[in-house]
DNA sequence: GTTGAGCGTT
């Protein structure tokens, strides 16, 4: 992986731009998005930032972590990644030596 | 004008 996510709940008076401008100095920040509802178009009460390195993203936690924010005191943890990976199955064809069939598997080119 | 133990529209 080549950034770190953070999730952060914070103030539902906090936009997108108040993030960013709250999390720009700590390092590259490669995203700063609030979380909002898609019925209201209101703060969800909790949002994202993405940046490029991971002592970056420990500087900001540490220096935002427990932070007033628009009036609020928010709260920094590492966030789990949106795209979950399929599913790191085991490939069994191996293990099964003898009964294994030529499988087609790595033809990458 | 509302708020808090957890996670997002590509």
């Amino acid at each position: 992986l080549c950034a770190y996510q953070t999730c952060l709940r914070l103030s539902r008076l906090t936009t997108d731009e108040k993030l960013k401008s709250a999390f720009a100095p700590f390092g590259q920040l490669l995203e700063a998005k609030v979380i909002t509802d898609r019925v209201s178009g209101r703060s969800k009460g909790f949002g994202f930032v993405r940046y490029a390195s991971l002592e970056e993203a420990e500087t900001a936690r540490q220096e935002m972590n427990a932070k007033f924010l628009d009036g609020w005191v928010i709260f920094v943890d590492p966030a789990k990644q949106r795209e979950q990976k399929p599913a790191p199955q085991p490939d069994t064809a191996s293990s099964h030596a003898g009964f294994t069939i030529n499988k087609t598997v790595g033809w990458c080119g």
